[in-house]
DNA sequence: GGCAGAAGCTGAGATAGCGTCAGATCGGTC
DNA sequence: GACCGATCTGACGCTATCTCAGCTTCTGCC
């Protein structure tokens, strides 16, 4: 199974399977997209483009990819493999005093992937939520787990008391989400401020556990 | 002034000033941009649409706007001058028992912003995140006064004792902008996994008294 | 080594939107 | 009813998309 979820070997565009060379030039291609993306927003990334960086020529791009938002999709889906590793952080953030590391923990490893992803993830992230529907499903198989682990812990503060009923815990859960999420997109335009990457990790990091768990740290 | 804070009367791209039968044609221009892009992403709206849906010729279009950018940029201006209206809700936002009903009807005018303008709101911020200066100006003309409100809250929710020193107040505001913005984009795509619209206020308009005056709400 | 067939690649071209400019049209004025 | 500035557009050259038919390269077989 390929990293875009789909069952199978990787096929080109007339559904058949890749050799070994078709592969490499495939990768080249993907790669090839990673880097133009970074250095401009899509609009001005043109196939012409890709395939020259790629060493190859437009037709065989197309022989892999309906366009660059197909191939972009696969990026999202190979940045959605690494979220895993990220959530693994999240594993001591239960109530008690070892909440506040772990949290920090995490929000570091989210933003580290952010950067590593960025102009990835903004594609994808406009997509989406502009309805396309391939984009959503590898964003919320990305998140998805996120959301359900805060939405857990959240349920269970409420079940020990310390955590409002009058909270859903999945809206919760979405809430401590989207800090996280928007604060990894938008660090950079925080910094010029005055608010150092540093005073956004332990900011986050204690709101997540204060309203996650109910319990402040200190 | 014009919404896009540029100084003396709207222009042509020459800077010839508009009499009131290109004003007019140009106010179709941004109409039917806005539609178009209501109905599809940016990267399918042609020129050749916006300027059939004016009744008019896309050269027509070129007379008022560089491309279909500059046009949404002017839309987003439109719906920064809304925010004002939008945070006058805020005002109730104090320690105390008017806080609540206060954060939510704060939450759900945003809501309601987010889903006339969403559209371009989205490409806003697309474009912001991307590095586009202009659009990282109007998007900070619209948000920068609720991340001061919310990190003066938090700021005497910190001398008054109730929130945690630790805190940064402007990563804290940055912080509950966050949420709210995140999910007004987000709550169309939410709702079907059972998170009703009012879940999602009253759980934001809770987080937001708790985090940033220190006392939760109950 | 040489050859057949499969695998992979691309040149060339039809199509479509972009952005410009010279000139047509409109609408008010005398 | 002729003039004039304001406004609009037809037409054109340009660039990028996307598609084939055919070319090149590889592989295994004799």
């Amino acid at each position: 199974m390929t990293s875009t979820g789909q069952a199978g070997p990787v096929v080109d565009q007339n559904g058949r399977p890749l050799g070994p060379r078709a592969l490499r030039t495939r990768s080249r291609l993907l790669e090839a997209t990673r880097r133009l993306l970074d250095e401009r927003p899509l609009r001005d990334v043109a196939v012409v483009d890709i395939a020259r960086r790629a060493g190859t020529s437009p037709a065989t791009f197309y022989q892999y990819f309906k366009g660059p938002e197909e191939a972009i999709l696969e990026l999202a889906a190979r940045a959605a493999d690494e979220m895993p590793g990220v959530l693994e952080e999240l594993r001591g953030l239960a109530p008690g005093p070892g909440a506040l590391p772990a949290a920090r923990a995490f929000v570091r490893a989210f933003i580290a992937h952010w950067d590593r992803h960025r102009a990835v993830l903004l594609v994808r992230n406009l997509a989406a939520e502009s309805g396309d529907r391939r984009f959503a499903r590898v964003r919320r198989r990305a998140l998805g787990p996120l959301l359900e682990r805060l939405a857990a812990l959240t349920a269970e503060g409420q079940r020990s008391g310390n955590v409002s009923r009058h909270l859903n815990p999945h809206a919760g859960g979405a809430a401590l989400a989207s800090i996280v999420e928007r604060l990894s997109a938008y660090h950079r335009e925080l910094e010029p401020t005055g608010v150092s990457l540093e005073d956004l990790v332990e900011t986050t990091a204690r709101i997540l556990v204060q309203v996650a768990t109910g319990t402040p740290p200190d």
